[in-house]
DNA sequence: AAATATTGTTCGGCTCCTGAACTAAGTCGG
DNA sequence: CCGACTTAGTTCAGGAGCCGAACAATATTT
């Protein structure tokens, strides 16, 4: 895939460009081949192992890697192997929901080492900063660490230029700077990234199905549906980073009214909201409230009902997985990814879901045998995971030249 | 945007990667400010003037760049001005469509100086042997152009990894080899790609409207409706090759029957056929041939009776727009470009066309002010550009690099 | 013990960028 | 008319970094 160069950004190549480039590809060579030697590492890249010998002694100045026990070879010197040093980082991720917001503590590794969750507040200052102050407190709590970054998923589109939150239908948040204060108040780089887009990045670079998969879309079903795009390896975020609001193309012209304003947008008709709409409209009585909490049952119940063998539950799903599947049927039309992977709590009903959704797909998308359209792992933390690929990316990415 | 490395398909740096990214940095800068003086590059580039004189120095001897004429300045040393030898390459553009094939012959300045067209004959294998024997008369008749490669635009998608045709369904061609044929033929190297994604390479590369634009839809409207996209200022080609077929996606799920097998697609309601079917039914009569060679009218034909104040003509061309712009509204929400360029007959009624479609994007997409939507000029040869553009990516595109 | 295989290091040679010094060629002010 | 100043372009030493060959280290096999 060729690229334009930008004329307007553009970064030369110096006489270090190189290393800079081999560096990284080396990284991740280890990042995936670990623990893997100088040698097998030539082999790999191609470079020669005198270059290889060169870069790992950087990587192990830097302690990026670290030198682990030797090989065995059926002939021959043995290998030392190399490993990514789990130690040498800390990522915080965040991830910040309508009800909920978890900060978990990861290293190069991926995994978690510390976690927690705090009720999301109503009123948005206030709540970054007593977030921040539980920030301060983990950090002080693991002292040792290295921190590179902070990442947070977010349930809103955040502005490419401004680093500023443009809308958060479900918070009610709008226009916001998310960023200054938590930098504030940790002294650490924090990156700003849609939901469904942490999502797809957690995948790309974490993900079991993704190995040298250039084309995935994430498709995140809360209360409304967004989608995450990386196209030819790289994320999509369009004209100011409000790439992927598919949540908001109309299914139906004479649906349901959106919040958007318009009539029988996808989500209107496939979040778990459509779901407990669903669910309310199938029998003749309305407010058959489960929790009490209000007339709709909430979406978790809904699956809790299905699960027992609930007859109205069971169709409200059918329902909302047909027009997720009428939804997904244009994504794969249109962009044709190799695989799109399906992320909220409808995944816990996939044995129902899944097949109704496969089945409006090969009906409607001409090009349905090109993609793979999955599951996430509930118990992977995808929006978490995500945030620290975003963080990552910084150094395991590819460099930004020319 | 951090694209992430693909370990199965990468290159590692060697002592001359720097001189190649560089290389390009400055051929594309003197194609956008030629012409233009090495001081000049320097600081365009940011590189040292001795860098730039090294590379203009090998630019020169590779016959890329000519010195021109001196510049002139209030003080100091005259510049000599460099501009790129539009002698150097000559480019074959092939635009093969389903009623005509044009052929032409393209340099580094994108200005064609030869072109003819043929009738696209209904057996691919002779008709690509009869187009074999016009290329060789057409590389006979300038004997003293260096070919740099061909460009062929084709209505239907190109297989990536095999380079062959999968589907042309306004030709009824399949699975058919274009490359090898005009290859063995000609001895150059010749380059595939759909016709929308070559309308999109064009507005890309040599476009009006495209500088800075990473983010751009082409939307190809003639028998059928296919989309080119470039995202991240590349060429978006999906899975297979298959990314784009927006036309096929569900608009009305009651809709007419389209050739794919389902009901109401995009291309069935809002295609130049789509509109010659509105123009049937409107009145009460619906054989009312206007060039008596089918039931219903060629497109050609409700455009001039729409221009010249036919109601019926009107209205089926405001239908079309309705669902055109419903469509369009889909991709601006979806994918937010920061433009969207409609090719085809269609732009020819513009006035009328394009304020219906505006319209529709604004009431239905949350993020119209991100897009701009414009009309292609039809002189302006936009799927042949492309096809240039397409063999010139190689030369002007960023490197492939890690 | 010698031959062979494999890993990892060292070093000269090459490419290429940087930056300073230098040459070339113009304007301007006295 | 001439020297001061300005800008364009070139030359060259120095440093970063890759390559490839030679070499040292270490293991197995004969």
């Amino acid at each position: 895939m060729v690229r334009k160069i930008d004329l307007n950004n553009f970064q030369v190549a110096r006489s270090e460009t190189a290393r800079d480039i081999n560096r990284r590809i080396l990284l991740n060579l280890i990042r995936k081949h670990q623990p893997v030697s100088r040698a097998d590492l030539s082999r790999h890249s191609g470079l020669q192992r005198s270059t290889v010998s060169s870069i790992a002694e950087q990587l192990l100045a830097e302690r990026w890697v670290t030198e682990g026990a030797m090989g065995h070879l059926p002939r021959g010197r043995k290998p030392t192997f190399l490993h990514l040093n789990r130690d040498r980082v800390g990522i915080i991720a965040i991830d910040l929901r309508p009800l909920k917001t978890t900060i978990a503590l990861a290293g190069l590794d991926n995994r978690f080492f510390a976690q927690e969750s705090i009720p999301t507040g109503k009123d948005p200052v206030k709540f970054l900063k007593q977030l921040g102050g539980r920030l301060c407190d983990l950090m002080k709590a693991h002292p040792h660490v290295c921190y590179e970054g902070i990442g947070v998923a977010l349930p809103g589109r955040v502005d490419l230029s401004t680093k500023r939150l443009f809308f958060a239908p479900n918070l009610g948040w709008r226009d916001l700077d998310v960023k200054t204060p938590l930098e504030q108040a940790t002294g650490l780089a924090v990156e700003l990234e849609n939901d469904a887009n942490t999502c797809a990045l957690a995948e790309l670079w974490s993900g079991q199905h993704a190995d040298g998969v250039p084309n995935m879309l994430s498709v995140a079903v809360t209360e409304g549906i967004g989608v995450g795009m990386i196209l030819n390896g790289q994320l999509v975020r369009g004209s100011t980073g409000v790439a992927g609001e598919f949540g908001h193309i109309a299914l139906h012209e004479d649906g349901p009214l959106c919040n958007c304003g318009n009539h029988g947008c996808w989500e209107v008709m496939a979040s778990n909201s459509a779901a407990s709409r669903y669910y309310g409209r199938t029998g003749s009585a309305r407010n058959h409230a489960v929790n009490g909490s209000g007339i709709l049952p909430e979406f978790q119940d809904i699956l809790q009902l299905a699960k027992q063998g609930d007859v109205r539950a069971g169709e409200a799903l059918d329902q909302m997985a047909h027009h997720l599947g009428a939804g997904i049927a244009i994504l794969v039309t249109g962009l044709a990814p190799e695989m799109i992977i399906v992320v909220g709590e409808v995944t816990r009903a996939w044995k129902r879901v899944g097949p109704i959704i496969e089945k409006i797909v090969k009906q409607r998308s001409v090009t349905w045998a090109t993609t793979r359209i999955i599951a996430a792992d509930p118990a992977e933390q995808t929006r978490l995971r995500g945030t620290v690929a975003l963080v990552l990316q910084k150094h395991f990415g590819a460099p930004s030249i020319a």
